[in-house]
DNA sequence: TTGTTGCTTTACGTTAACGTAAACGTTACT
DNA sequence: AGTAACGTTTACGTTAACGTAAAGCAACAA
């Protein structure tokens, strides 16, 4: 006996994770989930879910929805072939210069934030 | 005497920073640059050529321009008043928590791009 | 039976951030 | 004088990522 997978509405998800219902449905439109369906309902499971994170990881970080797709295709064991295996590692080896460049941003900009904070707490200190 | 400050074109700008010279108008358009006139041709100065710097940098991050113009605004001084301090220095926490937000993505894709390069390489190492 | 709630599909609307094209004015060759 | 290279304004077009509204089915409650 195993333990039943989970499975979440439409509803839960989007509860979840602070979105609509209909950008569940837009991210299926996209192809970008595929929930099982009952009857016409839309059932999710721990995949779906995780799928989802996925995207939502990928947009704060300002990644585009095709983008996201790509990462997350490489959650897939579905390839096999040499050629794929190349083309991925490349796609990852790009993605990581964007991401060290936002790092250094993030590190700029936090710096900035610092220095401005220190500034304002000084400013209302002195009035 | 002083040493001339710099001064660009449209189109030093756009090529250095590889952007189009429409979108430097449009950034005008906004309000988020002004650089001076020299007849009817825009004359960018340092200060114009910062403030550009600081609005990639915040696209690069994900934030909008309304955002940029936000952060921008902190790098005036022209902000003396109690209130509008406090007010910064909310919106500084703000996005202190976004952004720190930011750097957990950031740090969880990284290490699964990680695995999947050590698991593309193996694949690939043992065709 | 008649809501009320929640799901569904279909389809048109919206906003941000530019792209693109038209029509025109300078300066700089040649 | 012609034309090429760059700048200007004005204005309509485009794409992504949903919002929003219409119209309808299914289950359950009063």
């Amino acid at each position: 006996m195993r333990t039943p997978m989970p499975t979440y509405t439409i509803r839960d998800l989007a509860e979840e994770f602070d979105i609509t219902t209909r950008t569940l449905r837009f991210y299926e439109e996209k192809g970008m989930l595929s929930p099982h369906r009952q009857g016409q309902l839309r059932i999710y499971n721990a995949g779906d879910r995780t799928r989802l994170k996925l995207i939502l990881r990928g947009k704060r970080l300002g990644l585009d929805l095709q983008e996201s797709s790509e990462i997350i295709a490489m959650y897939n064991p579905g390839t096999n072939n040499q050629k794929q295996l190349k083309a991925l590692l490349a796609k990852i080896g790009e993605k990581k210069i964007q991401l060290v460049r936002q790092q250094e941003d993030l590190d700029a900009m936090f710096e900035d934030l610092k220095l401005w904070e220190k500034n304002c707490t000084e400013a209302l200190s002195n009035a």
